[in-house]
DNA sequence: ACTTGTTCCATTTGATGACAGATTGAGCAT
DNA sequence: ATGCTCAATCTGTCATCAAATGGAACAAGT
């Protein structure tokens, strides 16, 4: 530590974790993103040519990613990325519904006031960008919404494992909002949920917030079989 | 495929996986059950010379066990077993509840005519046990039960899910078993899950779910108040 | 002729030992 | 007792070797 001329050189990029640490991530978004198809060969010599390293991190971060359910490993065969049946979507809308119903219940019942005020503010503030049809806003102001549920039930393990299948999910719930007048309807959705929970009523918002991540499943399944394809819709960078 | 003598030596002793899948089995294990205590330290060159690798495996090994949240690594710190907070046990059980009331209500809604025979079956085969005070035997039936509630669900990511988390809590959930008159109630909490599937109570089912998993998490926060530490009970192999 | 089965080799994975950088704890000076 | 120095130890990564895979080329059978 003797020099630090304000850059601090010492960190080439975006270092906030070890080599493998940031291969996984990177790789994890692209999974998780289409941007690697399903069924994808993931060469270990390719992706430590391609990340400038050796093999060994590429095989921790490749097991890494097996583990996480995102990689499929047989032993000497190749790593692919994991495919995702169709019944196996609708397996993890299943549990997603659970969760989501889940963290509703805890929070109709364990919010703060502090909390049900922040919840009840972004809700009303998320009117605007429906009527506006400002689709970027809204999607961002869901994901708002919904990270206050999982935080709301007070329940860190319950947030980390609801989170993790989330963004599992999350291309496939985003496809839905082209849906016509979508929009409108979640907002609608989430509107009984607050209320719900404002009332304090937990098996209420659970049933509500069940039936909103029912629909969003539904209208995935709809997306699938329109398409013919169980790969997650492409989207730029 | 040229000889097969009987015994098949090419495969050396339980050979299910790789070497790396066999040390995770074996380390999982261990910490589960204690033998492992929370904190130790997990040494790369310790851990190979023990089974006989070189270090590469290992660290591949430990990677998936930091991943599988057995174990916590920091960059060039060495891996220590996950400790879990009393904290972190009760959401744990929380969540556990959750997805256990999951369970209950997707079986009530969804189980075969043939899957609610099996279930009431079993649960009435496990009375003799409670009668005779059969620790082991009504534990083994206990297994058996909550198994049939996962597969009712018809979902196999959900089952997943929450055998994952029941595997994590075992040993605490077994300490339980040997506080007098825990496995009359153990029964009588059953049987009113039971009784709400077979009727196709989902809410109810759910619920009663809900409170026998509560009971347990509570239980296991006594035991632990009591030894004044988070270490699971340890057992004898 | 077209499929089916076999033999080989290029490619890829599994694992090892070695080397550079970081950490930790003992020893020493203050 | 407190803080500093430094060496032993451990982690992160690499280059390299043995074993396994999976196609291509080729032979044989229907």
């Amino acid at each position: 530590m003797t020099e630090e001329p304000a850059g601090a050189r010492r960190r080439p990029l975006l270092r906030a974790g070890t080599t493998v640490d940031q291969m996984v991530r990177v790789l994890a978004d692209e999974i998780v993103r289409g941007l690697l198809a399903p069924g994808e060969k993931l060469d270990e010599g390719g992706l430590a040519e391609r990340f400038g390293v050796s093999r060994t991190p590429v095989r921790e971060a490749l097991r890494q990613l097996s583990t996480m359910d995102l990689a499929e490993r047989q032993p000497n065969r190749r790593a692919v990325v994991r495919a995702i049946t169709g019944e196996r979507l609708a397996e993890m809308f299943d549990a997603m519904g659970e969760l989501e119903a889940a963290c509703a219940r805890l929070s109709a019942l364990r919010m703060t006031a502090a909390e049900r005020r922040a919840l009840e503010d972004l809700h009303r503030r998320s009117a605007d960008p429906v009527r506006s049809g400002a689709r970027e806003a809204y999607e961002e102001a869901n994901v708002r919404f919904h990270t206050l549920l999982y935080e709301g039930s007070h329940s860190g393990y319950l947030r980390d494992l609801v989170m993790a299948i989330r963004a599992r999910l999350a291309p496939f719930r985003r496809a839905q909002f082209k849906v016509p007048g979508r929009l409108a309807r979640s907002l609608a959705e989430h509107d009984a949920i607050v209320a719900a929970i404002l009332r304090g009523d937990g098996e209420g918002a659970a049933a509500a917030a069940r039936a909103h991540v029912l629909t969003v499943g539904v209208a995935s399944a709809t997306y699938l079989d329109s398409t013919r394809s169980v790969e997650p819709p492409l989207e730029p960078a």
